[in-house]
RNA sequence: UCCCCGAUAGCUCAAUUGGUAGAGCGAGCGGCUGUUAACCGCUAGGUUGUAGGUUCGAGUCCUACUCGGGGAGCCA
């Protein structure tokens, strides 16, 4: 007999002889003689009912001792179901017991409500279950979303480097790599390691961002985009970061901070549509069981357009608002999580983007504005935050500096040193463009397309400060 | 890293002013039923997160630590 998937077997047609195999979620019995089986493979939200008479060979010694989590492989013909509940069933010919639940009184993951904290102490065994399995899915289909946007419009994929020279990225605490031996490792005069001696003979890092690598593509290839692992040591604890996540990166050539934005309302436009058509029963699953009213928080989103707000409009908003703030709103200071909440959440309920941020709080090679842009009473640069309601930021992004001498101003003022960037400056100095590009975390991605409150339940083994089991 | 809260059976929780540990779910066995959040009965299951301290006596009070949750910072 043929082996068929479960969701094709449950668009299946009556009369037709399949073999299907994976894991046991339920077993019912009814002492008319037969048992129920409800079996999942992972290839779609819902499992298909097996049913098992009592005339089978190992019916008394295995297939009434099946429990949550059995491996088995079932022949058997397709049926529509004499009971309510599924339309069609399986009327099992053999049923083969492939992997047995050891001890059922100590399966971690029995059929019964748990909390995601305790399922997230058992990564291993939590995508058996409804909720991590649709979780996988989904992190699946939206990935293909973004490949497939890109690819649709012509963008190339870029596989920028995981381990990176230390200097030259940067914000944020960096993983080191190294080969050196922790406790006895070389010294340079001052006792700070020697990294001469080390593998790569300097001081080298995980990667905190793919940009400044993709660029270097985007000024050949025009359109490019990274998608891959991104490393922060911070010591950061909430429900919305993790130390290894994963980040998409796109790279504009001749294209402005609008061209910028546009990109990311389209990108996300496409990949909501293409996850609700390719998934819909697993986002009716976290419409019903997580957040009510996602669904038609995606189409909403689909169909409205974005809104663009100038961060000089947005401290105006903040100002006039009724609402007491905890922290300061003032021009020149960076936006809190309260701040970009109340207007995300509460003001326009709906993504927002905001443009044109001051320069002092934003990073040297985003490209500085005009004097006066938007109003503002000091320099700005052309940044961009997309800020979702629910989970914030889920985009950062800017229109690069592509004028030689600004840049080499803003490395100055910054306290860095132009050295260390040298192949970054050459992009410069050969056939420069404007350009533009952002950052979307992909885990906050996920979080805003099914509702999951924790960023840690969103990615099959999370890595964060004092977690890495698994 | 900071503020607040928490940790008791496989899981979710209860336990009076400090007085000798309980329920539901899950699991096993039996009963009943084309079942599907099944239902009824019985049974098993505990070094109360770790290390100290106070006390005749600590799940309960104190201290430190570990881990988890909510919020903040950093950001994606």
């Amino acid at each position: 007999m043929p082996w068929i998937k479960v969701k094709d077997a449950l668009n299946g047609q009556a009369g037709q002889s399949v073999t299907v195999k994976g894991w046991v979620r339920t077993r019912r019995d009814s002492k008319a003689g037969l048992s129920f089986i409800a079996l999942h493979d992972g290839t779609c939200h819902d499992a298909i009912q097996i049913v098992a008479k009592n005339d089978l060979p190992n019916y008394v010694d295995e297939i009434a001792h099946l429990t949550t989590g059995c491996a088995i492989e079932a022949d058997g013909v397709l049926a529509e179901s004499k009971g309510k509940g599924q339309s069609v069933e399986i009327q099992a010919e053999s049923v083969r017991v492939v992997g047995w639940v050891e001890d059922p009184d100590t399966y971690p993951v029995p059929m019964k409500r748990h909390t995601m904290e305790y399922l997230r102490e058992q990564a291993h065994l939590r995508v058996r279950t409804n909720t991590f399995g649709s979780v996988a899915r989904v992190r699946h289909t939206l990935a293909m979303g973004v490949h497939r946007f890109f690819d649709e419009r012509d963008f190339y994929y870029v596989h920028t480097p995981i381990i990176t020279g230390s200097d030259c990225e940067g914000a944020g605490e960096m993983f080191r790599v190294s080969t050196l031996d922790a406790l006895n490792y070389p010294k340079a005069d001052d006792g700070t390691p020697d990294y001469s001696q080390d593998f790569f003979g300097r001081e080298t890092n995980l990667t905190v961002s793919g940009q400044l690598n993709v660029e270097t593509y985007c000024q050949a290839l025009s359109r490019v985009y990274t998608f891959g692992p991104t490393f922060r040591a911070e010591n950061s604890n909430t429900s919305r970061h993790l130390a290894e996540f994963w980040m998409i990166e796109p790279e504009i050539a001749f294209a402005d901070l609008t061209d910028n934005a546009k990109l990311a309302e389209h990108m996300l436009k496409f990949v909501f549509d293409d996850l609700l058509t390719r998934r819909g029963d697993d986002m009716a699953f976290f419409d019903q069981r997580i957040e009510n009213g996602l669904i038609d928080k995606l189409k909403g989103i689909i169909e409205s357009d974005f809104r663009t707000l100038p961060y000089t409009e947005a401290i105006d908003i903040l100002k006039n608002a009724k609402k007491k703030f905890e922290f300061p709103v003032e021009w020149g200071l960076d936006m809190q999580s309260e701040h970009e909440r109340y207007l995300t959440e509460e003001h326009f309920k709906q993504p927002l983007v905001i443009v044109n941020y001051p320069k002092k709080i934003k990073a040297f090679y985003m490209r500085l504005n005009d004097a006066g842009t938007d109003g503002a009473p000091e320099d700005t640069v052309a940044a961009m935050d997309v800020l979702a309601p629910g989970i914030g930021e889920i985009i950062g992004g800017a229109q690069r500096e592509e004028r030689l001498d600004v840049l080499d101003r803003r490395i100055d003022e910054m306290g860095l040193d132009q050295s260390d960037y040298w192949w970054y400056r050459d992009l410069r100095k050969y056939g420069t463009t404007p350009h533009a590009g952002f950052g979307l975390g992909f885990e906050r991605l996920i979080q805003f397309c099914t509702g999951i409150g924790n960023i840690r339940d969103v990615i099959p083994f999370p890595r964060a400060p004092k977690q890495c089991e698994f």
